[in-house]
RNA sequence: GCGCCUGUAGCUCAGUUGGAUAGAGCAGCGGACUUCUAAUCCGCAGGUCGGAGGUUCGAAUCCUCUCAGGCGUACCA
């Protein structure tokens, strides 16, 4: 059984693990001889930028110099001298001017791998650096009183592609959107709603200082009252109930918690879990994570009645309110409750995506942690940065005012999934971002999904002129000497080399890499494509050359595809000019 | 005031987490369609990596200071 599973994973053990393992095992030698312990020595493979500097490279006899007072050098041809036996694909290993190890992969081996990727592409891209490591990511988490805007775009897509990305690299992910469908904003939607209800009653009733004043709960209210259970609109709110159980203020909410939901799906966002903060209540779960803090003597309260949580004692900078003077629980207190709950799933990892205007919350929350005894690393805050809206190069006003803001739905509408998602991933997180509605509604050549795009389509319609279909193609070994133009060289190998960003990518939680590689391995079909167009095309009159291309032009097309899924994008087989 | 993020080509952004010679895309100029789809490609030009110090074999990347922009600094979430 133990075997056969080890056998399964060997098969789809990649080039770069094999060769990490093999430095590691070097310098670990080298370790031993040196008296060191091996745990403080990362041994880093990277591709290197030219070809004279092989496949792979590692700079870990650089590092390694500050520490053994040595030349980088002598470190590097000592941990070359080290290594066994070299894996099958390796051609050879050199040691390189300032000290690199650089690792050559044999003529044929990129070819060969192919052979994996056109039988299972999606087992493919898949790794096990995760190491089946569970992980929660928690993202969008948006109050259920309104519909998402633009901003709630940005950090929905990227925690939908992080989870894709890492569950690509063997992590068990876990998506979770925390509903907040209680407390303060609750009862002001509640209040909204009354009011835009008794509006259409022909009450003169005006909204409250701070209430929501979208013209959306216009639409919520006509359609409460439309329902069988309306009720209440005529009555004074406080008559209905205590907040968290007035019929208009959840019942509200939870219709704009399915317009929520159905927006997410839309662009194909599915949550495994919707966790309720109400259910912390109900299940008391804030009241017991306060006595445990109480029990530690990390509580404390106030004259005016308000507890303090003595987060100071673990890095913050001032003590939080936990219940507030007028005996109210915070968000804090819940969020407390709910991150304690999510430690004791029993979780390896939990990351968090939030808007960067919640940075502030940061140590906090890891205070809380710290004092629960949990280990604040596994909590990872990843913070994605502000979204202004530009139309045409101009700035568009969100309308905090009026309440009425440019909607994710309507984004989407006039933009189209894909390019709305591919655009928020051509930026890192934790740079602030302009996005130009304009520019995304084009189909133009500035909307780099059609590139990509297209590069797909390009290379089925390669396969749909050679009146075969993709699955038809089959890999064989002999094939890869008819392979013989640079640029083919290189295709195979940044379709052999795609599940090393798939890696990269989940490791530093950066999905936003995986878009930049489809982009820059379509470039190099384009290019390769329109340089032999009218001298070598790719279906050759030679029938080995043309088989030899039909297989790279497969595993391209099949490795691009994956690739878009990967970051939620869809792959068309066709793409017609505008009309 | 304090804290966090950002500053790289005219514009929008990458830069393998401290490594080898700083890269794309737009925009500009000049070229390539009898097509396996020109939604493409090729070439040219464009840089004191905001600035000043420092750390070391080595800095766009780390530390200090400084300038600029954004965001926070609630008994809101």
């Amino acid at each position: 059984m133990l075997n056969t599973c080890n056998w399964i994973k060997n098969r789809n053990m990649k080039v770069w693990t094999k060769v990490r393992s093999m430095l590691t095992d070097a310098v670990a030698q080298l370790a031993v001889k040196n008296g060191l312990s091996i745990a403080h020595i990362p041994v880093q493979v990277e591709q290197p930028r030219f070809e004279k500097q092989g496949d792979f490279a590692c700079p870990c006899a650089l590092a390694l110099a500050r520490v053994l007072h040595r030349s980088p050098m002598d470190i590097a041809e000592q941990i070359a001298g080290y290594i066994g036996d070299l894996p099958s694909e390796v051609e050879k290993v050199e040691v390189a001017r300032p000290g690199y190890i650089n690792v050559f992969i044999k003529p044929g081996a990129w070819f060969d791998m192919l052979e994996g990727l056109l039988n299972d592409p999606a087992r493919f891209i898949t790794s096990d650096v995760g190491d089946d490591m569970s992980v929660l990511i928690e993202f969008v988490s948006a109050n259920p009183t309104g519909p998402l805007h633009v901003g709630h775009a940005r950090g929905a897509i990227l925690g939908d592609a992080l989870a894709r990305v890492m569950a690509a690299a063997g992590f068990a992910v876990h998506k979770e959107y925390y509903l907040n469908d209680r407390g303060n904003q609750i009862a002001a939607l509640g209040r909204s709603v009354h009011v835009r209800g008794r509006q259409q009653h022909g009450y003169d009733d005006e909204l409250p200082e701070n209430a929501y004043k979208g013209k959306y709960l216009i639409d919520i209210a006509k359609r409460i009252m439309e329902s069988p259970d309306a009720i209440g609109f005529k009555l004074q709110y406080e008559t209905l109930g205590e907040p968290d159980s007035n019929p208009l203020a959840t019942t509200a909410s939870r219709m704009l918690q399915e317009e929520i939901k159905k927006d997410l799906e839309d662009l194909d966002i599915r949550f495994d879990n919707w966790f309720s903060e109400r259910s912390l209540y109900r299940e008391k779960r804030v009241e017991q994570v306060l006595t445990r803090l109480q029990g530690k003597g990390l509580l404390y309260e106030l004259q005016d009645g308000a507890v303090m949580f003595r987060s100071t004692a673990f890095g913050d900078d001032q003590d939080r309110v936990v219940i507030r003077s007028n005996k109210q629980p915070t968000y804090f207190a819940s969020d407390i409750a709910y991150h304690d709950q999510k430690f004791r799933r029993g979780l390896d990892r939990l990351i968090n995506i939030w808007g960067a205007d919640h940075h502030g919350y940061i140590p906090r929350m890891h205070a809380a942690m710290k004092a629960l005894g949990y280990d604040p690393e596994k909590l990872e805050i990843i913070l994605v940065q502000m979204v202004s809206l530009v139309q045409g190069g101009k700035p568009v006003t969100m309308g905090k005012r009026s309440g009425d803001y440019y909607t994710l739905r309507q984004l989407v509408e006039e933009v189209g999934k894909d390019a709305v998602r591919f655009i928020f991933l051509t930026r890192k997180a934790d740079a602030q971002m302009e996005f130009d509605i304009q520019l995304a509604r084009s189909r133009s050549l500035e909307n780099p999904v059609y590139y990509v795009q297209y590069g797909h389509a390009r290379l089925r319609s390669i396969i749909a002129k050679a009146e075969l279909s993709i699955d038809d193609i089959e890999f064989r070994p002999e094939l890869s000497r008819f392979l013989q133009h640079p640029e083919e060289q290189q295709l195979i190998k940044k379709a052999a080399m795609f599940p090393f960003t798939v890696e990269q990518a989940a490791l530093t939680r950066q999905p936003h890499l995986v878009a930049f590689t489809l982009m820059d391995m379509v470039k190099t079909f384009h290019s390769y494509y329109t340089r032999y167009k009218n001298t070598d095309k790719v279906l050759s009159r030679d029938p080995d050359k043309r088989a030899a291309r039909l297989v790279m032009t497969a595993a391209l097309a099949r490795i691009i595809k994956e690739g878009l899924n990967l970051v939620g994008v869809s792959a068309p087989e066709v793409m017609n000019r505008e009309p």
